[in-house]
DNA sequence: AATATATTGTCTAAAAAATAGACAATGTTG
DNA sequence: CAACATTGTCTATTTTTTAGACAATATATT
């Protein structure tokens, strides 16, 4: 079986998602590795079908790596430099010998496929990192978190997709209010604070932010969360759901 | 001679733009008329070289249609439904009979090449309009500038698409700057404000404005501008040259 | 049981920015 | 040379942002 049927996708065109999670105070990136002789890291990505919309194909990407449906996902840019190639992947698959890769179900087709150059849709996603479980897919050998400052060297541009990934989620996290669907169904406002400062790297004043998260009005507050600490409980919040963006 | 060469050209992936202009205090677009039985509205759009980038392919689009280089230029959105074919033009060029589109130079190949859905990248540009040479091209049978607020009704979802250009004009005026790519190299601060408004569609405080603007710190004063009108006359003002963005 | 400690929630003061109102300057007309 | 329309700028007011302060409180310590 051919693993790229161009009767069926779309050629040359391609999707990468930048899925960020967060935990520990740290923004992190679920990067899978290809499993080579050399070990390669790659963003998440797939291929658009002929009767799939690209979000759908983004959506549908994105279920296979997370299991999650319900995702906050968004394009954010187009990738198309000419030197997008898969010369990295086709190395390494020729590295195999030829009998090896048919042996992966991998077919000569799918290396003249995979030869040519790609432009890719970026995609972003932010999802609720404790209810994700990451899947190894299609060549995974592994999938990971990283931490977006220690991000391993990837294939192609992907170091830079994420590089703009972040800097739309940086301009995008104030006055969209999408930064919730990072966190738990419920949470403190410190923990609001840290994941704000996670994200723009740099710390902010607590009375302040306090006070423009309840102004927004979007928040719920609920029974204190007791942790035994030496010191006054803080509240828990929800997010109101009717004002959650873009969710389907 | 072919005229979609699927060899030379990434298949089923098109660019769009949406070229802005500006006069007589009226945001304006570029749309060119494809001459059928019915007359077809359409951005000016083209197709990406196998060994060209993205955003040279856009670049060279608009160079087609304007004559200008160092435009203004950027993407912002990607469309990719399912339902993005050229139907439209497929029923009027079928209208015309086969014998007569192959006297057109367009071949059954063409034809297939464009009946398969398309993913349209999204560019938008900003052009001194007094700069521009409106270039008939291609399938065109007339090129003119539109007001943004009354617009043919155009194919496929282009529509849609000038309205998320506008929202990301919108966004961008501001912040980055590219507002003066709409205006001649020199202009008066009423004609900036003008143009603000124009493309946020309210009316904005004239003293207030006038002290942002110089509070930027992008303008140069040059010389009064005698007009002979029967008031204080205004100084000219030029955007500061190391001040512009992301031209090339 | 009283005190100490760390953190939370909120308030107020100060600074900065945005908005609104006012007026002098000036190029032309009558 | 007065009348007029528009421009450039200033000041007052309001709103928003930032910084500082303090009371409330959950637990640990004594």
């Amino acid at each position: 079986m051919k693993l790229f049927d161009e009767k069926n996708l779309i050629q040359q065109l391609s999707i990468d998602s930048v899925i960020f999670g967060y935990k520990n105070k740290e923004l992190k990136v679920l990067v899978p590795q290809l499993n080579f002789k050399n070990p390669l890291f790659s963003l998440p990505g797939g291929f658009i079908l002929q009767d799939e919309s690209i979000d759908l194909a983004a959506k549908r990407i994105l279920e296979e790596r997370t299991g999650l449906t319900n995702i906050f996902l968004e394009q954010y840019r187009v990738f198309g430099e000419t030197n997008r190639t898969n010369f990295d992947l086709i190395d390494n698959l020729n590295d195999l010998g030829k009998e090896n890769f048919l042996g992966l179900g991998i077919e000569e087709s799918d290396i003249t496929w995979l030869k040519k150059r790609f432009v890719s849709i970026g995609y972003y996603a932010l999802v609720d990192i404790n209810k994700v479980n990451p899947k190894i897919t299609g060549f995974d050998g592994d999938i990971n978190w990283h931490n977006i400052k220690d991000l391993p060297k990837m294939i192609m541009d992907h170091n830079e997709m994420v590089s703009y990934a972040l800097e739309t989620l940086r301009q995008n996290l104030d006055h969209k209010l999408i930064g919730f669907n990072l966190l738990p169904e419920t949470f403190t406002m410190k923990e609001v604070q840290e994941l704000y400062e996670a994200v723009y790297d740099k710390p902010l004043a607590r009375n302040n932010f306090q006070k423009k998260m309840l102004d927004l009005d979007v928040l719920e507050r609920l029974e204190k969360k007791f942790t035994g600490a030496a010191n006054k409980a803080p509240y828990l919040y929800r997010f109101k759901n009717d004002k959650n963006p873009k969710i389907d």
